[in-house]
RNA sequence: GGAGAUGUCGCAUAGUGGCCUAGUGCGCCCGCCUGCUAAGCGGGUUGAGGUUCAAACCUCUCGAGGGUUCAAAUCCCUCCAUCUCCGCCA
């Protein structure tokens, strides 16, 4: 939800604001109207409201016929009152309505188009040369088969397509990033989490998951909850209906299952692990003000990095397009790791930075020196596993099959995953 | 899952249809008094929205949402949460 004030003091930026990311502007039109609706029906109701308690406070102290007409009187103005009452509040319903439904503008920095007009920041090592080194490179699917890492086959028979098991040094592997993820975060100063994976209808709503991206969200309708996509619909609504007291930023990494339907993506990824419907990530998130969002958002880029440098995979960075952010995002940049059997960089991690968005649906806010400000919200993927996994196998494969581990991991797992059988 | 109880201002409590514009105590904040501290005295102390240059004022807010009534903290319904007992379970 954006700031309503907007609407009436400078309502050409929110017009500016679509227009980046490619939608219609008359939602900013409907959404001025319905402001100026709903603000004078607020108007009558208070006035009626106002008149009619006057009234009732004479009608105690009256007596006998006075008593009589002041009775008359207050309940004609009682039915004025109701009428207004439901005028108001389903105009404010409307706006509300409508206001959600309206994107966080997108940061005049995000660059503008869609999904193929992102801006690559930086490029981060080098991809292996195969060629040079003598054989083709396998797909994660056919290293993990070898490595006995996970079985598909049986996740398709116990749950159906895109799930797996992950067996083996594939479990063992995602118990290791995430020991190292966890202990890493602690170390930058996030408190560890472990969060619900199903959520109430309030805290998918205030996140922004149930607008464009509904479809994409599993929901049992027996208990009217949602299984999450991602721990920041836990996190965000951590400190929902609160007031923030004393330091911000307040860090926070989770590790939790993440559900999602990959509706509309039939054919896409069908290979192995990279689409699933459930996978676990170890996830950051941020409170903060808004003026130190964006600093934030560098910071926890950052760390992302900081992270796939120790995993040692070559990765590169992006700058989201506007048209490519959500709703909830003003700016976003992705982590896509070096796939050498797609000759591709693939998303593995993303951060945005949601501004006051989300804090002003779930109403988490600051307190300051006078009143209080919505705080603002960012998120960012420390260790989504099986992508995680994919981008280990195929990058540090072996001409025999086996695969080189990068050096933290060697702790958990030794230095070499070898075939079995 | 079954039975019952409870939910009021930061905390504790009062309040069973109109004089509740929610009282009181504690805590907290500001001031006065006091050579320290404590005590004492006076004022303030939920949040949201609106009108306004501002001061000030108005509306809503007694777990949430509906309903009854001229009028609801108070009566009715639904939901949420907490507690006790039983059942079940990791």
């Amino acid at each position: 939800m954006i700031d309503a004030r907007l609407l009436r003091d400078d309502p050409e930026f929110l017009r500016e604001a679509q227009r980046r990311r490619g939608e219609s502007t008359d939602v900013v039109d409907a959404l001025i109207e319905a402001d100026q609706r709903r603000r004078s029906a607020i108007a009558a109701f208070e006035q009626a409201r106002s008149q009619q308690k006057e009234l009732g406070k004479q009608i105690p102290r009256a007596q006998g016929e006075e008593k009589q007409e002041l009775l008359a009187r207050t309940k004609e103005l009682s039915a004025q009152v109701k009428a207004a009452e439901a005028e108001q509040g389903e105009a404010g319903e409307r706006f509300t309505e409508l206001l959600k439904a309206l994107p966080n503008p997108a940061s005049p920095q995000a660059p503008p188009g869609g999904e193929d007009d992102f801006v690559v920041l930086e490029t981060v090592g080098t991809p292996r040369d195969f060629a040079a080194e003598g054989f083709a490179p396998q797909d994660h699917l056919d290293i993990g088969r070898r490595l006995g890492a996970f079985d598909i086959e049986r996740g398709v028979k116990v749950s159906g397509s895109r799930f797996y098991f992950l067996t083996g040094v594939g479990a063992q592997l995602e118990l290791a990033l995430t020991q190292l993820a966890m202990s890493r975060a602690a170390e930058w100063g996030f408190t560890p989490m472990i969060t619900p994976a199903l959520v109430r209808p309030q805290a998918m709503e205030g996140t922004g998951f149930l607008g464009q991206a509904a479809d994409d969200v599993y929901h049992l309708e027996r208990d009217d909850l949602y299984l999450v996509g991602t721990s920041e619909v836990a996190l965000a609504a951590f400190h929902s209906d609160e007031i923030l007291e004393g330091d911000v930023p307040k860090r926070y990494a989770a590790f939790s299952p993440c559900f999602r339907r990959e509706a509309g993506s039939h054919g896409k990824d069908t290979r192995g692990i990279f689409r699933v419907h459930w996978f676990d990530k170890v996830e950051m998130f941020v409170y903060t003000t808004l003026e130190e969002s964006e600093a934030e958002h560098e910071r926890l880029l950052g760390w992302e990095k900081q992270w796939l440098d120790d995993l040692e995979v070559p990765y590169r960075v992006i700058d989201v397009a506007a048209g490519d952010l959500g709703l909830s995002a003003v700016r976003k940049f992705d982590c896509e790791a070096w796939i050498p059997s797609q000759e591709r960089y693939r998303e593995v991690s993303s951060a945005s930075n949601c501004t006051q968005f989300q804090a002003r649906r779930l109403d988490s806010r600051l307190r300051t020196g006078d009143g209080t400000v919505a705080a603002a919200t960012l998120n960012g993927t420390l260790c989504a596993m099986t992508r995680t996994i994919i981008a280990l196998l195929e990058n540090g494969q072996q001409a025999d099959g086996s695969v080189r581990l990068p050096a933290v991991l060697h702790p958990f797992l030794g230095e070499v995953l070898e075939p079995v059988a």
